[in-house]
Formats: structure tokens, sequence, C-alpha cells
DNA sequence: CGCGTTTGACCCGCGC
DNA sequence: GCGCGGGTCAAACGCG
């Protein structure tokens, strides 16, 4: 029942939306967090696997102190793959990187603290400037129906196989949460996933193509798997747009403490992580679907690569996996990453990130970055 | 008034 | 070629 009620309330994913792929080891923002929200009650019933995809948000170069701690594209600075390109296109098409390499330190304690990414791409070899640039001028795609569309490729030739994505799961605690504000534009269930997958836009600017779906780990209820694809094509918002509309900023909270986050990387399709988070209401929303269904025998297979996942993690303690198109090979690329940057990002961010404290802290899941609508 | 959320329907891609 | 599932759009509604 009270999932139900999630899940029509966006189930949170809302508050995941503002996450990005970033890990928070701070101390939880208890009564700020947005995640707080997630943080349902009712524990989903069981986790099933899932798979994650977090983008990192950029940040916004006026974004001094928080987002300039934000550096996703770092985390793949190093790997120089495809996924990287996307990623940096993804996080920040300004970013002011190239920035230090920030001394990882080894906390190798849990692996589910860092957040995992993945930067899936699936696409032949674009050149790379494709995907930094991204074109603002096509700002819509035209669709099948005539609609523009915000990636500028025209949905019939965009083959689902062969779009960038970035993975990344994200515990609910909330901690993670970007500068771009983000509009829901959609909900849907999906099959195998008693969470329902929420859709959404970048809203800072109309023609930016950056998409982020959001959805609650099915292995880890706690857990969100947030999928970027697509680039922004504008510099990252001083402020989130607006707190209009926002509504929805009632979720209980009951926010247990923050669970350690984790990000896998991997592919969007494959990704699954485990990592105990809580989802806020949104995902309590999500996931629970009425008809929770049992585990199926891809349910499995899911998790055989989230083990995979969760092997490198432990055993890389933070590593950066690339997909290639094919998914058949990735580069695991030996970063630290993952939880120095998440780590600097969290806290400054979420200290001062106004679109936090505003929506997220809120408790407000929709908000700017949640909702995405259409 | 503006923006974001919610919900249903439509369209397309992919697998069989 | 058909069906399933996923992704997106659009209208209506609500809130700040």
């Amino acid at each position: 029942m009270e999932e139900e009620r999630w899940f029509n309330n966006n189930w949170d994913l809302g508050a995941v939306v503002h996450m990005g792929c970033r890990r928070r080891l701070s101390p939880p923002r208890q009564p700020d967090n947005p995640f707080a929200a997630f943080l349902p009650p009712p524990p989903p019933p069981q986790p099933r696997k899932e798979k994650t995809a977090v983008p990192a948000p950029e940040p916004a170069k006026e974004l001094p102190e928080v987002d300039a701690g934000w550096r996703f594209p770092d985390l793949f600075a190093g790997a120089g793959q495809d996924g990287d390109e996307l990623l940096r296109a993804l996080l920040a098409p300004h970013l002011p990187l190239p920035q230090p390499p920030l001394p990882t330190p080894p906390p190798p304690p849990q692996h589910q603290q860092q957040p995992v990414v993945t930067a899936v791409d699936v696409q032949p070899p674009p050149p790379p400037h494709q995907l930094r640039a991204a074109p603002a001028p096509a700002p819509a795609r035209a669709q099948p129906s005539g609609r523009p569309v915000p990636g500028g490729v025209p949905r019939s030739k965009r083959r689902k196989n062969q779009v960038k994505k970035v993975v990344c799961h994200v515990p609910a605690d909330g901690s993670s949460s970007d500068v771009w504000a983000w509009r829901k534009y959609g909900q849907k269930p999906i099959k195998g996933s008693p969470y329902p997958r929420g859709y959404y836009r970048c809203s800072s600017s109309k023609g930016c193509a950056a998409r982020k779906q959001v959805e609650r780990s099915r292995t880890d209820p706690n857990t969100f798997i947030l999928t970027y694809t697509g680039e922004h094509n504008h510099a990252a918002p001083t402020h989130r747009n607006s707190l209009a509309g926002t509504t929805r900023h009632k979720f209980p909270s009951s926010a247990p403490q923050p669970p350690p986050p984790s990000v896998v990387v991997g592919d969007a399709q494959h990704q699954q992580q485990r990592s105990p988070t809580t989802p806020s209401s949104t995902s309590a929303a999500a996931g629970l679907s009425p008809t929770t269904p049992l585990r199926t025998p891809s349910d499995e297979e899911e998790e055989e690569d989230e083990l995979m996942v969760e092997d490198m993690e432990m055993a890389g303690e933070d590593e950066l996996l690339f997909l290639s198109a094919d998914g058949d090979d990735a580069a695991l690329l030996d970063q630290p990453m993952s939880a120095s940057i998440f780590d600097i990002v969290d806290e400054p961010f979420l200290s001062s990130s106004p679109w936090v404290s505003a929506s997220a802290a809120a408790g407000e899941p929709a908000t700017g970055a949640a909702g995405a609508g259409s």
C-alpha cells in the first residue's frame, strides 16, 4: 500500500534525480536529506537486481564550490574511452577540467559506498567531438511524430543499443545531487522490476538533450540507478530553474541513515548494484509496484552482472568500468575515481548547493531535479 | 503566472 | 510479421 502511494507520487525519483552519481560519505543530512523522502518507510519486498546508470552531473561553471567539487569527468579522465567522452559531455559540458588528479585515498572499507558509474556507450565510433558539443543548435530532434527531440537525433534513427549511457548507482540517502535541473516527463513500470522508472529531461535549457532515468534497484531498493543519456548543451545552471511547481514534497522522511552509496559501472542494461541505500519516497513509489515480479531468469542473469560489478568494486576499490558498445568487453579502468570524487562533490555540493537545499532538502522529489516532464 | 508533476496514449525498436 | 517492452509526448492539475 504505501508503496503504491509512492508509486503514485513518483516514488521520489525526483530526489534521485537531483543526485548525481556521487557518493556521500559525509554525514547525512537527515533533515534535509532528499532521500529521506525516498527512504521509504516500507522497504521493498526484496531487492531485485537492476541496472543503474548514473551519469554525473556536471558542475556548473558558475557554481564555484559546489560544482567545482563535482567532477565526474575526472573519473573518466583516465579512462579516455568513449565512455569518457560521454561522461564528460553528459556531466559537464563546460567543466572546468581538467582538474588535478584527485588523490584518491584508499577508502577500502566498503565498496558499497562508492558509487559506481558505468559509461556505456553504445555507439560505434562517433567522433568524440560530437559527444561533447552537443549541438545545441539542434535542440530538438524530429521525432517520428514530427516532434523535435532534444537529443537532436530522430527517434526513429536512434538505436537503443547505440545510445551512450552513463549508469550510476546512487544510494537513496540522497547524497547525490547534481547541478542540473531535471524535469520529469514520464514514468513507466519496467517489466521485471517492481519499481517504475522515471524519465527526466534537463530543464535548464530548452534544447538540452540531456536525459536522466531514475530507477530503483531491484536488488537494492535502497539504491537508485541513474542512467544519463545525451549531453547538456549548456552550462550548468547557477540556480535550479525554479521551484515552482514542485510540489509534491511530502515524504515522511524517515530517512534512515545514509547508507553507503555505491556506484556501479557497467552497461546500462546490465548493470546492477547493490548497496544499501534508502530510497526516498521516490524509490518507494517506484519500487513497489503492486505486482512485484518474482525473480525471473533474466533477473538472475542480471544479478550475475551485478555480482561482477561488485567484484570489481571490491577488488579494485573504485574502478570505472567502461563498456563498449557491445558491452562485451568492458574496459576496466583502474581509477580511484569514485570514492574521492564523489566524496568531494558530495560534501560541498550538499552544503552549498542551493538546489539541494531547495528541493532535495525539502524532500522534494520532484522539484527541479526530479521532474522532467513533458 | 510559470514551472513541475502526474497519467494515459502513442510510437518505435528489438526479439522471436 | 507480430508482439512486447521501453521511451516520449501531451493535457490537465497543483503549488510556489
